[in-house]
DNA sequence: GATGAATGAGTGTTCATTCAT
DNA sequence: CATGAATGAACACTCATTCAT
């Protein structure tokens, strides 16, 4: 058990080496020399574990989707269980503080484009955007109809999709607490033109 | 005059190929040999128009961004200069049939992606940032106090990117009529929650 | 005979311009389209006048061995015709002030060092370098016997050549004074331990 | 330390290559392709352990530089500590039999003349110009007073490279036995022209 | 005669991948 | 298990040369 470890440690390595590397350099000019040396390990070793670059670049990629799962998780754990408080708890995971940073915004976009040209890195994207308007069309639901739900799911993700990627050009500093306020007077607004059926 | 406009031409010729070969086989992919058989002619022709590959891809951009600026030029010439018919206008333009082909829409996300790495591009995307929210933030300053007009035009400005960044990912078919109709709505509730100091 | 002149007006034009640019970037990489520009010409026309590269480099070379042997036939003539005068006069006129530029310095080596590959050049050099040492020779068998004017010959060949050489490499300024001082003591040092059988 | 060698192996194997390669079609158009042919390694592998072009040829040029002053040493080592001894050695070592095949003369004359143009070469090839110089100098200064010792040194060496110089023209056979006669011929009028202050 | 647009072979260099150790 | 030396295909770019005008 401890000697089986090893190999998932050195994944978790690699992965973060490719994360933070990518970071730094960009998916199109990262090559994996630079992530065996930022993980501190040989170049051999990336082929080893992952099989091809492609292989630790899914890896990565799924790293990173399951963080941002994890800081809206958390914050939806937090936060009361009514419509308002959940979609408030939605919109704030995806400007989570780990989910702004230049570094997280720029390996994001990176990976978003590669996903246009490789199949492997399209599915997961598909997944993760869409459990990003399922989540928030289930609250919607529980307040409006269903064809207004629709439709208001698809505003707030592309809004906060849209927030997320205008401000991933600045380049320094993501104005988090003005992208909240813009996407929940979004969600005000809708709730506030409802007929009382919820809370 | 007719000797003097072949350059022209070709440089035309070139950055057609460049946005046809970028948008089959994306940004990262794309060889120069691609782009210039795709344009009928030399490998060497690219370098001797453009220097190098970074001139070819500036140039495509700029290509790329005028043709945007053209089609929510055009839209707007054609609507009433009211503040609500000025933003459906710059929505229907940006969601124009030109804008919303998969091969567009992937080589505008490649592009956005290659900006966060590649200062020129840089520019040329900040720029075209600041106009689409300049447009709307006059417009939006017409019926609205400053800072409700900045908040609502950063959040139509993010919702129409977000839009198109989603529709992206779909593939074949972007619902363009779906997109307008959401931002619309935006707008509709901003404007209708206003005192009446507009139309 | 007006019109016939002006190809012959264009040839020295390209000439003059070959050695400029070789003086300024290094035969290893002057380029055509660069001396054509020097010229004032279109690319084409080298080709046009010379054939090709290599025709223009001969004829580029064979303009310098002209100047020196121009500059040393001046000296020479402007000398008595005693066997001192005359090697002091080919000492001068090889460190002649238009032979010990950095850009005729430079670009002398250059093409030495090319006749090394180049047959044409170095049939050339060949020729240029058994004059030098003719003529040296002439001078020094009316004072000496055969064997040692040619040994004498050989070495004031030698130090004429080695003195430009090691000049060549300092880059700003040849110290000419100091270089005839030196080759002029070696005659005299060698006609001077020779029984008198001249003057 | 079995392993560590590998690359210093790898190295000489390659310069080595670079020299005959070198030797054979000339730095103006040897290819680092070429090189690796030569050494029997893969095009590859140069970048790999020099960086680039000017890496390896930059090392070649420091090997040519050290086998030189190797082939002058030994010869000085052998030698009496006498000044005239001194210097017939390191007139002997200039034209030793490693420094005067046609191959290793062209070459020399390639990097002498490609040093006018790249920095780093004419660094190299500086620092050996002087050495050259000082250690003549410094044997001339035991039996003559400065001035006299330095204009002899400057003299002596521009001999010893005008000679192999134009030896290097001749192409394949360099008549070493003359070349040192007439270099030995010079020091010993100098030092037969002197007062009576040394051996 | 003269132009300069166009060609395409050839170069240095990069880098994912392999495999002997 | 892990290394890192070695490979070689692929790339951007250069430039002598050609040829329609």
């Amino acid at each position: 058990m401890y000697r089986k470890d090893i190999p998932e440690q050195r994944k978790v390595q690699l992965i973060n080496a490719a994360f933070e590397t990518i970071g730094e350099v960009g998916l199109a000019s990262v090559t994996m020399s630079q992530v065996a040396t930022q993980a501190g390990l040989s170049t051999g070793i990336v082929s080893h574990y992952f099989g091809d670059k492609e292989g630790l670049l899914n890896a990565t990629m799924r790293k990173i989707l399951r963080d941002l799962y994890d800081a809206v998780a958390t914050c939806r754990a937090q936060a009361e269980d009514t419509p308002r408080a959940q979609l408030q708890a939605i919109i704030a995971g995806n400007f989570h503080a780990s989910q702004i940073t230049p570094k997280a915004m720029r390996t994001w976009l990176d990976f978003w484009a590669a996903s246009m040209h490789r199949p492997a890195l399209r599915r997961l994207q598909r997944v993760n955007d869409h459990r990003l308007y399922t989540h928030i069309c289930c609250q919607f639901l529980r307040v409006l109809p269903q064809n207004a739900a629709r439709r208001s799911a698809r505003g707030l993700a592309a809004m906060i999709d849209g927030l997320w990627l205008r401000g991933s050009l600045s380049g320094d500093h993501f104005d988090s607490a003005q992208a909240c306020q813009i996407a929940e007077d979004y969600v005000d607004n809708i709730l506030a033109l409802q007929p009382h059926r919820a809370h």
